[in-house]
DNA sequence: CCTTCATACATGCAATTGCATCTACATTGA
DNA sequence: TCAATGTAGATGCAATTGCATGTATGAAGG
């Protein structure tokens, strides 16, 4: 817990440094442009985000606004909805990988020698 | 970050299904109970628990709200308080433990193998 | 068909968080 | 002594989160 609050509280102040919003967006962005046709059901984002449903509602709302994504109707099932990105919204993912790479590099990479970082990270997903 | 989420999602829900508040309170009254007094200064909480000023300045207020812990005037120093766990605060934390330990026990240690979790804890030592 | 239940997503409202700033007291150095 | 600066903690206000519930649509059974 410790050592994950001070991870993310050191990227998210980098962010803040660099003027870019919050963590989370990239996230969904990310989710995204990954995306075949660069689109995915908000339950899909949910999902791979492990964001709570009432949470990635409003932050799409958020990355609409900003006009990063848009939402379209789903025609296979009317309560379903499609979350495309937009241009802007993949320059901008863009834009905040050139952040979040150096900032994982020096708050993680750099304090982990050698394999360690697999170590960690094999150890990790049987968290999950 | 998503096992991080993962664990704290589940320890979490097992509080609420225990009737205990967040795992937050949990931080707090532990500190307490383990300090000199069971008294503490604020800051000196903030840093062990890495919560904002701001976050753990209203924390405190709603565990004294409760009943959990008091303020007192901290006399060598007129800008400083103390921060002390009542015996409520001290059996609240107890009661907690019960729950979290069998958390931990579920949710972490269950899911790794032998001498995994010293090795994941070394590694997170590392990022701090 | 039509009732009942399930699923996808949105939203009103309360609680919490983040940010900026404030108050009060302490320290430093002319 | 006193102005300038620093530190401890509190707080107003906006943004975000959590909870409960709402709306709309789909699926299943009689």
């Amino acid at each position: 817990m410790h050592a994950q609050r001070r991870v993310l509280q050191a990227i998210e102040t980098d962010f803040k440094k660099a003027g870019l919003p919050p963590l989370g967006w990239y996230d969904v962005l990310w989710e995204l442009v990954q995306a075949e046709g660069g689109r995915l059901r908000p339950f899909e984002i949910e999902a791979s985000t492990l964001l709570a449903q009432y949470n990635l509602s409003r932050l799409i709302d958020r990355l609409e606004g900003q006009g990063l994504v848009r939402r379209e109707a789903f025609d296979d099932d009317g309560r379903g909805r499609w979350v495309v990105v937009t241009s802007e919204g993949s320059a901008m993912r863009a834009r905040m990988w050139q952040v979040y790479s150096r900032s994982i590099d020096a708050h993680v990479g750099a304090k982990l020698a050698g394999d360690e970082a697999q170590e960690l990270a094999r150890l990790l997903g049987k968290l999950r």
